[in-house]
DNA sequence: AACGGAACCTGAAAGC
DNA sequence: TGCTTTCAGGTTCCGT
């Protein structure tokens, strides 16, 4: 279940495996991550071409190809790109290889997204994300003034790809932990100097799960066996890192939010 | 225009 | 043990 952090690991590790290298057999199976558009499309814009780069814009990848046209890439809930030699592995939607080099696509629940766009043009909910934290930054002005014209939580607020591309569920409670604010609050209540501190939360977060996540294959914190580096998400019951009170958790649009009932107001 | 909720999928963990 | 329910870091679509 990826966010910015993740989906940025992924970016780096794609540059890494086959930036500058061109593309010499390809498969991808016939799934909803494809949508309609048929396979030998695929095949027909990548096999030949070299990844010129690899872009990442909030939870977005794009692999763009020396023909000029382009890969998009969302991981949805439960999507990955590794590298592995050898058979299919089990969820392998789809494969790249770059001569000895091969990449694959792997994805139980299939909320992910490819999209072959042989002219390159970027798919509607791309064009549709707002600033990236990390690569954009995001001004506390215009933030502030989205925030005012809306009548949701500062939680629910921050998940939105048109505010804030890449935050998700963690991110959005990560980064309300550090600001000491209340994920109920209202989004249009929060004065400038709290949401320079949201600013400055999401920014820390982000940065912090990066140094906790970087690394060649990502584990997702719901997997078996992996360890939390979170602060508050997925630790209820656990003493809040700032003032030993319990963390709570509770639901808001349909998603579980964590948070501290003392330190967050 | 904006919001809440269901739907889309599969697997693991928790509950009984 | 085995069956059932719940939950999962995503977006999209539909109804109000």
């Amino acid at each position: 279940m990826p966010e910015l952090p993740e989906v940025e690991v992924a970016a780096r590790n794609l540059r890494a495996w086959l930036g500058g290298k061109r593309i010499t057999a390809a498969s991808f199976a016939t799934t909803r991550i494809i949508r309609g558009q048929a396979p030998r499309t695929f095949v027909r814009l990548v096999v030949g071409q070299r990844v010129r780069e690899v872009e990442r814009r909030g939870k977005w990848l794009c692999l763009r190809l020396s023909s000029g046209g382009a890969l998009y890439s969302h991981l949805g809930m439960t999507g990955k790109w590794v590298r592995r030699d050898g058979p299919a592995v089990r969820w392998e939607r789809a494969r790249l290889d770059a001569g000895e080099v091969s990449v694959r696509y792997v994805d139980p629940r299939q909320f992910g997204r490819l999209i072959a766009a042989p002219d390159g043009a970027p798919p509607e909910a791309w064009r549709a994300l707002g600033p990236d934290p990390l690569t954009d930054g995001l001004d506390p002005a215009w933030l502030r003034e989205r925030l005012q014209r809306t009548g949701r939580s500062i939680k629910e607020a921050l998940m939105d790809q048109s505010i804030a591309a890449g935050v998700g569920n963690i991110q959005a409670a990560e980064a309300l932990w550090r600001a000491r604010i209340s994920p109920i609050r209202a989004a249009s209540s929060l004065s400038p100097s709290e949401v320079r501190r949201v600013v400055d939360g999401i920014e820390a977060s982000i940065r912090f799960t990066l140094g906790e996540e970087e690394a060649p294959e990502i584990t997702y914190v719901e997997e078996p066996g992996a360890d939390n580096p979170f602060l508050v998400y997925g630790k209820a019951g656990a003493p809040c890192p700032r003032c030993r009170t319990p963390i709570r958790k509770r639901t808001q649009g349909g998603r579980a939010t964590f948070y501290c009932p003392r330190c967050q107001t």
